[in-house]
DNA sequence: GTCTATAGTGTGATAGAC
DNA sequence: GTCTATCACACTATAGAC
């Protein structure tokens, strides 16, 4: 791993737990181990460094969301290996969090993939909904209530200090969902 | 209001707006117009000052809620009541946020009212649902994954930068609840 | 109770040598 | 590419006068 790539990772770990307002330069470079020269060498600045962080973050939290959907199953069945995939609850989901942290929400550019990470997993989900509700439910709605679960799963878990009640949230929404499930053809 | 008052209020915007990590004691002079020293003679500092706004809001969240469950109706009427009862969405959950701060959860003391509100809330809910649902789902993991619809529905809403996306997800869910609602009696 | 002064540390970045 | 030096400002308080 290059310098470079040192410090995305550093950063990305630093964003996730502490957030963008909590996130200095310093720490950066004292966890990735590079200079303050090197740093500005590689990056303008604070924003152009997270911004490369939350671009990786956004394109694994992707990729891992593909894997779990490409599941095979009904569609139902590819929906619950997603909701039920590991996870690291406490942590939070290190997008989901920038969305609480107002530098990020005012910058457009450090914003956007955080805004496109959320408009593509609501899409993806909702159209596997589609495929297994059959219309007994608006999957239009479904969709985003489900992803609320997970990022409301977070919240919940880490004002308890413990995950059981993200698995309960995701048990909760998937037992409601189980009734609507077309029985047939999926 | 006298000037404890004017310094809690200005803390509870800031802390709701930035977060703890991205408030500072100066800043909430500024927002309160009250001076440094005036500052520190009614708090010890920062934390001190922090507490104080938590809990107040902590407590407004819990007089509203109970509000909106008060409503005349079946049980799933008051819950429908409390989910969609108008709220700043785009603001967030000036609670839920304080969740991803990560100098609130190191301290037990700003933690205990988040980690306290959470579960009186989902408590209160269960027992709603159990009401409504009569065993015909289960009421200890519904009422988690129901309150996480309120609170990634917030995210979802930041990150879309429009309130929409948490009515849809509030509507979702009402929309898989209706399904399993006791028909009589209620 | 409120004010101003002061202090030590951290932040986010620039400059220029190597 | 990486290093050290430096900078202007903000952060979170403390001290002591009024």
């Amino acid at each position: 791993m290059d310098t470079r790539d040192r410090l995305i990772e550093s950063a990305r770990e630093l964003l996730w737990e502490r957030g963008y307002v909590g996130t200095s330069p310093k720490a950066i470079q004292a966890h990735s181990g590079v200079g303050q020269g090197s740093m500005y060498h590689h990056f303008t600045g604070k924003p152009d460094l997270a911004l490369a962080a939350i671009n990786r973050s956004a394109e694994e939290l992707r990729e891992r969301a593909e894997v779990a959907f490409a599941t095979p199953g009904t569609p139902f069945e590819r929906i619950t290996a997603y909701f039920r995939r590991e996870r690291e609850v406490l942590k939070g989901c290190p997008i989901g969090r920038l969305t609480q942290d107002p530098d990020v929400m005012a910058d457009p550019e450090l914003r956007k993939p955080v805004q496109e990470t959320f408009t593509w997993l609501t899409g993806r989900l909702a159209d596997l909904l589609a495929e297994a509700l059959e219309d007994t439910v608006d999957a239009h709605a479904t969709a985003p209530a489900l992803v609320a679960v997970l990022q409301g799963g977070y919240v919940l878990a880490r004002a308890a200090g413990s995950a059981d009640v993200h698995t309960r949230a995701v048990d909760g929404a998937l037992g409601l969902l189980a009734g609507y499930v077309a029985k047939e053809g999926n």
